[in-house]
DNA sequence: GGCTAACCGAGACGGTACGTCCAGTCTTACG
DNA sequence: CGTAAGACTGGACGTACCGTCTCGGTTAGCC
């Protein structure tokens, strides 16, 4: 019944350009500081077009993040052999990332945008956190299979520990928290080789 | 400092009123529905009145904050002396207490709240997570004392990760998380007893 | 001029179709609510084919007049010889039709699409009164050599005047005019007889 | 009930701000191209502040009607006791005035104000045509009594003709119209002197 | 007990962004 | 190549709040 092909069809180049415009705009300003008005002026679109493809401001920033081009820089998980020192590494390179205004405002964008809507935080932490906590049990269930996690720990548990520690150190940017050797060293239940 | 007694002094109870006010539509429709125009409403008071004493809406969520008036629900760490059945306990009540909408709202509001300002989440976050970070901290410290913590663990990352795990399953509504007992086991460093 | 027969024609049926939903929306809602959207819709035709062969709304507009298809009803003066009653009864007529609301719009709708061009103006009001004035002219340029006017009346000023008097009462419709025998006989310079 | 006095008080100085700011940009490009935008930008206000006030543009001009500042320009009706000069310098007068392109501007404005609601139609008129209509009454009546008048003259169809003969002369730029003493004259029934 | 300062409510002020509607143009598939 | 459909940029609309301001009216401390 849809009339298929039916008039001009949507501009891809028009969507691309509002979702990079959205991007960048909440990696200069932040999300609260974002308005449709900026989004058009930047894509050089009219704002009509925003609305007729997105009902507000957080399902374009949904639409971001579930093409993957909204979210913490992707920080692949080392694989040498040694879970201990890939996964310190790994955090490491996370709160180093986190010092970059532009991926504190994203995170801090995909947190305010899942702040009103249930469903939606839904999506966006699954789409944003997902691989991340994906590829953590997986590189923790090799460890595992390798003895290198302590006889109490649970790939599950830990990877939620890990995340939680990250989201929680972006949220306290004035704590003094434990050097990250040694949170890994606690979460895998091992003493440092 | 303050001009002497001259004039009508301060409404204490516009104050209160205001201050409730937001706490309850906080609460309701959460933070980002909130509006001075409605937290005057609600008080019975002008808008100026509240502009008076408060320069932002950020500030007057800060003040509930640092008053204890806007936080997750104070849940005590129980001390049996068996710190992984106490801790079990209290992951298990604040997870719980999460499932109430209005603890859920209060949760977001203050991530939210934090969100765009750099020198207020430092604040909210000290004064809301603080005084959890602090206790678990504590009773984390006796544990080890009492050979309760395994070798491995240090105080600080089992604290941050606790909240970090805990924060992390308030934003993400939909994930099956490791029922706690496996997440307090993994983090201790403890077989179960 | 037409490029000989290449490609489809145009279609003499949208053409019409676009005319008649103008001319019955201007009756129904007015010139102001008028939108090209609103008559391509009624016409069954896209907007672009409205916009291929008028530059805009005036011009459709303009083209009803042109064509005769939205104007006051045609209301022919009688010619019984007997200039004062066939001018009466004509007045009559007209103010008649003026009651039927169709009408209104349509004379407001003349009256607007020429308030803002005045090139625009010359052409709907040579157009659409026009031809009554130049009937009005020839009926009173007969009724002078029949001796039925005043020794003082001109023939234009004459037809200036009863023209004016339908537009003024057209535009007020609070008014309480002078009956039409009196506003003839008055024009006229003559006595009813 | 009206809790009078309650708040800051409305602005005159706003008022009169946008006021004078319609009636300008009306006589400036006339009152199609008129927008609340460039009213409240060159009153020096709000937007809101113009709604809060005025329900629509048309409601705007009409206050100025009814205040009597948007309307043609005030010419009186001279009295030298030669009614037929009078009438032939107030008519020329007119004729002149409209001429300049603001008056013009002024009185198509007031008609398009018009068209689309029969309720301030009746308003916008009685009040900018009514004191002329009036004015003439009174001075044809006066004339009346000095002998001035053909005998079969009207007071009101006279004056109906004559406000009609100006309002046809100003929507048909390109008529070439008779000499204003020969209309006055024929509406007159009288020869000049 | 009157004066006066600072409060209170109410609500208008100049602004900014919203989401909708329409103008006039452009781009498809179909005939 | 005209057509219906419908997306495009652009811009005005009327609404909702913001943070500030200005009223009339209250409530203290001080003379």
């Amino acid at each position: 019944m849809a009339e298929a092909g039916r008039g001009r069809p949507r501009s891809e180049q028009s969507r691309r350009a509002i979702l990079a415009a959205t991007r960048d705009l909440i990696a200069e300003s932040g999300y609260e500081q974002l308005t449709v008005q900026a989004i058009a002026a930047r894509a050089g679109s009219g704002r009509q077009t925003v609305y007729r493809w997105w009902a507000s401001k957080e399902l374009i920033v949904a639409e971001l993040v579930v093409n993957g081009e909204l979210t913490l820089p992707p920080v692949p998980i080392p694989d040498t052999g040694h879970l201990q020192h890939d996964l310190t590494a790994w955090l490491d390179e996370i709160m180093l990332s986190l010092n970059d205004p532009q991926a504190g405002a994203l995170m801090l964008a995909l947190v305010t945008a899942a702040s009103d809507n249930e469903a939606d935080a839904r999506l966006l932490y699954e789409m944003s956190t997902g691989p991340y906590h994906a590829a953590l049990v997986d590189r923790l269930a090799q460890g595992v299979s390798a003895g290198q996690v302590g006889p109490h720990g649970d790939t599950t548990a830990i990877a939620d520990a890990l995340i939680g520690t990250v989201l929680f150190r972006a949220l306290t940017p004035g704590a003094r928290p434990a050097p990250t050797s040694v949170v890994i060293r606690t979460l895998l239940g091992r003493s440092e080789s």
